[in-house]
DNA sequence: TATTGTTATACTCTATAACTATA
DNA sequence: TATAGTTATAGAGTATAACAATA
């Protein structure tokens, strides 16, 4: 009988590369032309969470301003993302989706959910409650 | 009540999120000086999967191979993979970890485990349950 | 003085095209 | 002739340091 600990180091091992394989084939699926992955990945945060600063987006994405800046920069360039200063604070300026960038985020979330759901649709009842459950709970461990 | 394609589509939704946001945080448990984002999926690629070759590593990891072979030069520098020729056929070269490259792995792998193991050891045997049970399915999804 | 963003500069990652060696 | 890998060159991402504007 192996021990409490073992089970929990290979479920852990078993969660880790199951989610890496999966955000692997999702990111694949939702690749989009003329975008690389860094610019992706932005598009799809302010997407996702709305307006931000620079120095947010650089944060969260784990980058150094100067390098979100060039992305921003790149991403405005293209015609998908804005610029406008907040009026509370002449320092900071706020950066969101223009409609070109919305529509494109939208794509890329319904070409990944496709697949997705595709996958899914054929699970019964259990397995779905099992998935749900399991999203639940590792939104949880992720909870500040 | 909902309809059966919304519920679908959310839970779609919501496992995308929840394995975007723990691969995302697995990554940043693993950081290690010294080696880029790049190398490191290299590194754990060959750990994970055993030796390979140039040409295989490129078409998983979705690079040409030029931007491959810079990888593994850089990596080789670092003296954690090393190039041996295949004996069945000299135009390939088949690239694996040396000593210093499993080590590395090792460590990367124990640093995510680390940190998943203790998010998950608080949990019930039921939500561990459903946790092993969603990256089973996962996995088969995955399956070819 | 501290914070936010930008510019300057240098190095790495990436791709396409051209080249070498082997099948 | 086709395939695997490498080298050459050019464009994009990244970081640190220095600068500008606002708090």
């Amino acid at each position: 009988m192996p021990k409490e600990s073992d089970e929990l180091t290979r479920l852990a091992a078993d969660v880790r590369v199951a989610a890496f394989r999966l955000t692997r084939r999702l990111r694949i699926e939702s690749d989009i032309d003329d975008l690389t992955d860094t610019q992706m990945t932005v598009v799809m945060r302010l997407g996702h969470a709305g307006p931000a600063t620079l120095g947010q987006l650089a944060e969260f994405e784990r980058v150094s301003a100067p390098s979100m800046n060039r992305t921003v920069n790149a991403l405005a360039a293209k015609g998908l993302v804005r610029r406008t200063s907040d009026p509370s604070d002449g320092r900071r300026v706020i950066m969101e989706l223009t409609d070109a960038g919305s529509a494109l985020a939208s794509t890329a979330r319904a070409r990944r959910s496709a697949w997705l759901t595709a996958a899914i649709e054929p699970l019964t009842p259990d397995d779905r409650a099992a998935l749900a459950r399991a999203a639940a709970l590792i939104e949880r461990m992720l909870a500040p």
